[in-house]
DNA sequence: TTAATTAGTTACACTTACTGTAACAATTAA
DNA sequence: TTAATTGTTACAGTAAGTGTAACTAATTAA
């Protein structure tokens, strides 16, 4: 599962519990209204507790809530917990050249590139929050509507 | 091989050529100092060849050539001639979801935003030419001797 | 015309990574 | 203690990536 495909699942299942908040939902109910496997989601879901984005409950009546209101949830925290390498990673070939060729310093002039684009991708998200997201496609729905 | 990793050996290979330039290079010549397979390279010179951005020579004393000036030949011809997808494409799952529901929607949303990060992408390889990397690198080098 | 050399393409075995699913272990509430 | 739920592990099956070789087509030199 790519880092693109992972984020856009979390945030689904993050909408999900906050439209239902406080409601626990149980990791079966999350899967089926967002069309993936329950057990593959609990393991993107376990990220993000141990990151202090939702809660967990174990036993009859548990279930995922949201542990933070979703104008303090930005896309760059949920980035972060559920990816370790850095925001969608570009990497150039470790092949073995010369130390000092022209191809090594190459190598280090694309890695300090993408290093430069990942940056500005994570600037970018972390400016957007959960509750910003809902309003944005709330507003498209408004506007279908007319 | 991945997008990123494509277009740094891409780079690699006509700084090469730029460096022999007028001088054809073969594709052994040319992978040896890049450190990769020759056959491998000549998959990726021949997308280069078809998009005018090297030339090449069959038979003895053939191989390829620059077809521009380094000032003229920009980071993000060589992406678009080596990769026909979007540059660093980024996609949602596409799990089967009710239309108009809300993870139906946070998929467009995410379509979007990731659409909007690959034309800021494009936008700074576009500003990016051979010629200016070859003295990114240079200048860092005399630093170095400092 | 022939032989040699090189680009361009195809093929293939090998490995690696991804996928979906199930099963199990750990935890908690009733 | 039992049932339900999270959290984790395992695994077979599939897909994708890798490196290499071999073949075809084109070109040049002798």
């Amino acid at each position: 599962m790519s880092a693109s495909t992972k984020l856009s699942t979390a945030v689904k299942a993050i909408c999900f519990l906050s439209r239902n908040y406080p409601e626990p939902k149980s990791s079966p109910e999350i899967a089926e209204n967002i069309g993936i496997n329950p057990s593959k989601l609990r393991k993107i879901l376990s990220m993000l507790v141990k990151n202090d984005i939702v809660n967990s409950t174990h036993g009859i009546n548990g279930g995922f809530t949201l542990s933070k209101d979703s104008s303090e949830l930005h896309l760059q925290d949920i980035y972060c917990a559920i990816e370790d390498r850095k925001a969608f990673y570009l990497d150039v070939r470790k092949e073995d050249i010369k130390k000092n060729s022209v191809p090594a310093q190459l190598n280090s002039y694309f890695l300090e590139l993408f290093s430069d684009i990942q940056v500005e991708i994570e600037e970018k998200m972390k400016n957007i929050t959960i509750k910003s997201i809902l309003e944005n496609i709330n507003n498209k729905q408004k506007n279908k509507e007319h």
